[in-house]
RNA sequence: GGGCCUAUAGCUCAGUUGGUUAGAGCGCGCGCCUGAUAAGCGCGAGGUCAGUGGUUCAAAUCCACUUAGGCCCA
């Protein structure tokens, strides 16, 4: 160092200099990289250069314009975004809309929140504006929040349910279902939240615990009933002052006003049995012995009959002047209560059924709110559950209670405002499953679709097979209208063309706001008549459409009113908890009019669950949010756990996962960095042959394009964690401990201008370009910042870049084989070096000479390669032996290879250490300056 | 309670039509290197394939049940 004389051998070495940063700072720098797409328009301008080739649709599944972007939002959109990216680096046009789902009950309810009582002042509009604002305002932030993760699309013309095009599109496929015959009013008992005064779909029930009371009750067999049908079960008693009563169940005691009929199973068996003096009560024969205490029943049964026995008979209502039938039905178990049900055709959806079977009316005489109306005279004005105990009281009075006590079970709950729903039976309007063969032409429809993963279509199949008529009406304001108008003389409903054409131009110029802004005449052509009566006044309808209804529409508001896009869609990729909502909503919207899917295949993938496989929830606060992950590590390893994990099963997230996301993506981001730094002095101009160049090389070659071969495979199979799992594996295991370990010296000592070290270089390009390609869908940023570093990289950006493709020619099977045993004697190698170095006989590799004992089949397999052994295995000297002649070196390395014994001797080399390649050579001499240098590096410095 | 689905090393994943001692990478442990350096390389230890029972000459793989978990419904 203080000799000036002396060379610097570092400085005569070659090696890799690079500004990629290793640090990737992607909290940091993604913005950098969102502008740039931004800034240079690079979605357009791909989708724009692939307008002539074939279509790739991937239609976007509306997320709900309310709340920030949770973790399950993340994995979704970001699956859309790998496969919009890949099909457009594929060359297919994929323009990609996002859209938002923007009418609906959450957003109607926050903003009534922010009103509080000046919501029952503000006129309808006015409402519907502040509900517009609000869905508008949640747009642009979920808007932000998904741009971030890096997703490319058409961000600025996303489609919108809100929007009058939509709205216009909504009310046309209503009309459509009108003209078709499918939509009728009935009564029906739906859930029902006596809070919300609103009907509610099946998906706005949650289930949660409640405590109700639980009541034992009886209904007295009609006196001359019981000496009819029961004349044998009392015999040998005294009929006469007996009272024999029907034993039933109900957690809800409000229904038993709206009580109309009792439900027996006609197989099972029933007894009769005496309670106290006067009692003889009938329950199911199973139930007796549980309910011998609790109803202090007599010790034997008097008799035993078969529920179908008791079918016809009439009991009395215990508190209103009303026979209630007995009835049979298959579904009453005896797993709880009496074996009796008592039947509300109004208040319950197996009791309506029911009813409908038994010609019973569908009463129910509670109001919107939940009160009893006056056909209740001792209860009117009730609220239902307030109500509870006064029946009880009632109950008891009479002498009808048998048994009362408070039990907690699930019960369904409104999911918005989280209290206990009710069934009650109202007006609402539904599309009809049996109509035109919906059902089976929906069924039909779902066999031609790809699902994957297949289960899908089972899942699907069932729910649409056994799923009652679709209730599209809600009584709410946030929607778009049922635009039917009523006439105010004889009552029918304007379902002609004429009527519905006007509604559908009205929505169209001035939104569905017109519906609530104008009067009814105003909706309707001038001059308008009633076609039944000719009467020219009408009432409106006030009920708004089933937000499924909305987002069920899509494809033909946003697929056919799109020119860029096409119907029906390629794929539609969605969680599994979308075969009940979007799936299925889309396909009856689109069945009942086009009689065909809207879409060719649905993919779908699974929930979010903790690191212990438990769901998400704020009470467990085991909560992972998406803001926190890309402000922290990025959204690039955000992406990269998307990637990682067979998606189409639950995934898992756990700082755990994460961590080791991490340490996978910096070691991609480092192969890619050390390929860079090798290519510092590269010219791409520069053009080699492949078969002119070494097998080291060729085998790097055939691998790379095997593992082109391989992601193309996966990507166009959605199995993302195997395109995560190929580049990952290929990275650490082909180049980094491998090839890249190899080439080391190759690239760092010869001559910066050599053949060989160009040839490599050569090699290293194209590694270097096609894991660029190969990562751009999946990790975005890195593989944009690596395009930017790369040597004369052709385009602006590695999205305008093809997807890398295979060069079969380069794939050589033979090849790989030789290099596989290769790898497989290198690692024996490895084995008898690491024992020496644990005995400090060796550090470096490089100090060791190696020679390999080998039967015949391997010294005649080694025969060409044993120049390239040394280099192969990173030692000074290699060389094979016979090995029917060992040494006796107690030393000795025992192996094998593919069942061939084979025997390692590790010596430390008996050259010298060249001071500048630091390889031990024999050839190895003082130099000019007095340092160690072999002959071939004296050779490289000559020039 | 019903429908659909899942369960392989600490983590993410492989395990072809059931067929020799269940694989990979990471992590972990130990070591080497200091010319990819908040890097690189090597070696090693980790699994009664959720459990139980069955079919079979043979089961992670097929069947049944159980347990745990997820989605959807009741």
């Amino acid at each position: 160092m203080d000799d000036p004389e002396k060379i610097d051998f570092r400085k005569t070495l070659n090696l890799p200099k690079t500004d990629f940063p290793m640090k990737a700072n992607l909290a940091r720098k993604e913005p950098e990289f969102l502008r740039f797409w931004e800034d240079n328009k690079i979605y357009q301008r791909r989708v724009e250069q692939n307008r002539p080739n074939s279509k790739f649709i991937l239609h976007d599944g509306p997320p709900y314009a309310n709340g920030h972007l949770h973790i399950g939002h993340a994995l979704n959109k970001i699956l859309k975004d790998i496969i919009v990216k890949y099909k457009l680096m594929k060359g297919y046009y994929a323009p990609y809309v996002p859209g938002w789902d923007c009418h609906g009950l959450p957003i109607e309810l926050q903003v009534d929140k922010k009103l509080g009582s000046k919501k029952h002042d503000m006129p309808l509009p006015e409402r519907r504006k502040l509900c517009r604002n609000y869905a508008a305002g949640f747009v642009d932030i979920q808007r932000e929040e998904f741009k971030r993760m890096g997703g490319f699309g058409d961000w600025d013309t996303p489609y919108l349910t809100m929007s009058k095009a939509y709205e216009a599109a909504t009310v046309r496929e209503f009309g459509k279902f009108v003209r078709k015959g499918y939509v009728y009013q009935g009564k029906k008992p739906v859930h029902w939240c006596p809070s919300c005064a609103t009907a509610l779909a099946e998906a706005e029930v949650e289930h949660a615990d409640k405590t109700s009371p639980s009541v034992y009750v009886k209904f007295q067999v009609s006196p001359g009933e019981a000496a009819k049908v029961c004349a044998k079960a009392v015999e040998g008693s005294d009929k006469n002052d007996k009272k024999i009563s029907i034993v039933i169940w109900t957690t809800t005691p409000w229904t038993l006003p709206a009580n109309l009929a009792l439900a027996v199973n006609p197989a099972i068996s029933y007894v009769f049995v005496r309670q106290g003096q006067n009692d003889i009560l009938i329950l199911a024969e199973n139930r007796y012995k549980a309910l011998k205490d609790e109803l202090a029943l007599a010790l034997e049964p008097l008799h035993a009959l078969k529920g179908r026995d008791l079918v016809g008979m009439q009991a009395m209502h215990p508190f209103i002047e009303r026979a209630s039938q007995v009835v049979a039905a298959d579904y009453v178990s005896t797993e709880d209560g009496s074996g009796v049900v008592h039947i509300a055709p109004g208040h319950g959806e197996e009791d309506y059924k029911i009813g409908l079977e038994h010609g019973l009316d569908v009463y129910a005489p509670v109001d919107n709110r939940g009160r009893f109306t006056d056909g209740v005279a001792e209860f009117a004005g009730k609220f239902v559950f307030k109500a509870n105990e006064d029946i009880i009281e009632t109950l008891s009075g009479l002498g009808a209670l048998l048994k009362r006590q408070d039990i907690v079970h699930s019960y369904p709950h409104c999911w918005r405002c989280k209290k206990p729903v009710i069934f009650r039976a109202t007006e609402q309007w539904f599309i009809s499953m049996a109509h035109e063969d919906l059902r089976s032409d929906a069924l039909k429809e779902i066999d031609r679709v790809e699902w994957h993963p297949k289960a899908g279509r089972n899942r699907i199949y069932g729910m649409v097979e056994k799923r009652p008529d679709w209730c599209i009406s809600r009584q709410r304001v946030w929607g778009v209208p049922i635009t039917l108008l009523k006439c105010k003389k004889c009552g029918t409903h304007t379902t002609d063309e004429e009527a519905l054409e006007s509604f559908i131009n009205h929505v169209s110029e001035k939104g569905a706001d017109v519906w609530f802004e104008k009067e009814s005449e105003a909706l309707l052509p001038a001059g308008y008549t009633c076609k039944k009566c000719g009467a020219d006044e009408f009432d409106k309808e006030m009920d708004i459409l089933d937000v499924w209804f909305d987002s069920g529409v899509s494809h033909a508001a946003v697929l056919e009113e799109n020119e860029r896009l096409s119907w029906p869609a390629d794929l539609y990729l969605e969680g599994s908890d979308q075969h009940r909502g979007w799936f299925q909503s889309s396909l009856l919207a689109s069945v009942g009019t086009r009689k065909s899917a809207p879409y060719r295949a649905v993919l779908t993938h699974g929930f979010i669950v903790d690191g212990k496989g438990r769901k998400m929830s704020k009470s467990d606060g085991n909560v992972v949010s998406p803001h926190e992950i890309i402000n922290r590590q990025g959204a690039e390893i955000l992406r990269l756990w998307v990637s990682a994990a067979d998606y189409q099963e639950d995934v898992k997230i756990s700082n755990e996962i994460l961590s080791r996301l991490v340490e996978a993506y910096r070691k991609i981001r480092n192969t890619c960095r050390y390929l860079l730094g090798n290519l510092y002095d590269f010219d791409p101009a520069i053009v080699f042959d492949p078969s002119s160049l070494p097998e080291l090389d060729r085998f790097a070659l055939s691998r790379l394009n095997r593992l082109i071969k391989q992601v193309s495979k996966a990507y166009d199979s959605f199995r993302f964690h195997e395109v995560y799992h190929l580049i990952y594996s290929f990275c650490v295991i082909e180049m980094s401990s491998f090839y890249l370990d190899i080439l080391k010296d190759r690239l760092y000592t010869m001559a910066a201008d050599s053949k060989e070290r160009r040839g490599s270089q050569w090699v290293l390009y194209q590694v270097l370009k096609t894991l660029t390609g190969l990562m751009a869908p999946i990790l975005s940023f890195t593989a944009e910042e690596v395009h930017s570093f790369t040597p004369a990289a052709a385009n602006q950006s590695v999205f305008l870049e093809p997807f890398p493709k295979v060069e079969e020619a380069l794939i050589d099977e033979e090849l790989e084989s030789d290099w596989m045993r290769l790898i497989d004697l290198r690692d024996e190698v490895n084995k008898a070096l690491e024992i020496k170095r644990r005995e400090k006989f060796i550090g470096n590799s490089l100090e060791a000479s190696v020679t390999l004992y080998l039967d015949e089949d391997l010294r005649d397999f080694l025969g060409k390669y044993s120049e390239d052994l040394a280099m192969i295995f990173i030692v000074s000297e290699a060389r094979p032996a016979d090995l029917q002649n060992p040494p006796s070196d107690s030393g000795l390395f025992q192996g094998e290879v593919k069942g061939s014994k084979i025997l390692v001797l590790v010596e430390r080399s008996d050259g010298k250490k060249c001071q500048r390649c630091w390889n031990w050579r024999a050839d190895v001499k003082a130099g000019d300056d007095g340092q160690d240098i072999c002959a071939r590096c004296k050779e490289v410095l000559a020039g």
